[in-house]
DNA sequence: TATTTAATAAACTGATCGGTCAGTTTACTA
DNA sequence: TAGTAAACTGACCGATCAGTTTATTAAATA
């Protein structure tokens, strides 16, 4: 053995740092890898050293985004009591860039065909995580009354978080930060407003 | 003069068909011209000779989508009193294959680079009927006070029409068709709930 | 110091991409 | 029926794609 010094990880760790931006930025299939050889200025060899496949690299990118999101999201959220504070704090991460609008290259990724099932329920698991935080909030909001509906949280939970990801449509409306986190705060306001006490 | 004209217009119209579907499923980058001359059975130079590009193709595609939507929606809407009964329809115009999920492949497109400015904007206004939609609804509940909120109907309707786009995400749920409307008209619920009088 | 091997760079490959083009077919007219 | 123009075809193009190969480097061990 060689190097064990932990250099590759970090070249590892750059490469896929890089990546995330350009997914993000272009999609998955918009993506080469020639872009991201020269946005990390790390050779294809060194890529595929790490890497086997775009593929690979696309999925450890998104596992990545998805376990620095919920680490800063457990940090910030465990210091709130109620579920009511959790909803607008967690219309602040999807506000700002904090957030990882990777998971909305997802959808994306998987209509592209020849996607291995595997390949698929391994997506969907790197994504649960995000969305449980969603479903905990809303299923705690509701056993302390906090909230009162007819409806299921399950269903709750899916109609907050498409309300959330779905508004990443209105950076096309070119407002300011200040802006934007308002207008998704009205959007908590007005949920809440649907489903509360 | 000869071949009398139409004949083509129809050809362009196949093409353009065919082409939605593929674009809806696999996403503007990852849809190829060969994918495009095989399911349409239109040759190669005949989709040339028809669309100077890809690109134009694809605009084309979201103008004739738009304009359907837009004429299926009036047929339909015209025949409801309220703003309410508005809003429901609207849920199961998204629920529904009716729905035209080509408006979710649009930004897609808008951030793989290289595109004009000039097209960007011809992009905006192909889109922007749909959200009038919304906000028209929103106004007229607002003004007759079917609806009462302290926030302005612009900002309403871009959250109502970031829910409705965001929840084409829950087709990774695997409902069927009746689940899946019921989850639309939920969101509806609490969306109404949320700035009812 | 010699050896080992993780790590890197750069040149390269075959497949596929969007797009072109020379030429053919078709349906009409003069 | 010869001529014409719109409509159409499929072979082909250069560019770019994801991925491979090969050679070299540098840090660890023995």
């Amino acid at each position: 053995m060689a190097r064990p010094v932990g250099q590759g990880e970090q070249t590892k760790k750059r490469i896929a740092e890089k990546a995330k931006v350009i997914f993000e930025r272009k999609g998955y299939a918009a993506t080469s890898m020639e872009e991201i050889r020269e946005y990390s200025q790390i050779s294809k060899g060194s890529i595929y050293y790490h890497f086997k496949s775009k593929e690979e690299l696309f999925l450890y990118t998104v596992e990545k985004a998805s376990e620095s999101w919920r680490i800063e999201w457990e940090k910030e959220a465990n210091q709130l009591a109620t579920a009511t504070e959790k909803l607008y704090l967690l219309a602040r991460f999807y506000a700002s860039d904090m957030q990882n609008p990777i998971s909305k290259i997802v959808p994306e990724y998987m209509g592209s065909e020849n996607i291995e099932e595997m390949v698929k329920e391994k997506l969907i698991h790197l994504v649960q995580p995000e969305y449980d935080v969603f479903y905990e909030i809303i299923n705690e909001g509701l056993r302390n009354q906090e909230f009162v509906s007819n409806k299921n949280a399950e269903d709750i939970s899916h109609i907050l978080y498409s309300t959330l990801t779905g508004m990443s449509i209105t950076q096309f409306l070119g407002y300011d930060e200040e802006k934007f986190y308002l207008l998704y705060q009205n959007a908590i306001e007005i949920f809440l407003n649907g489903i509360k006490n």
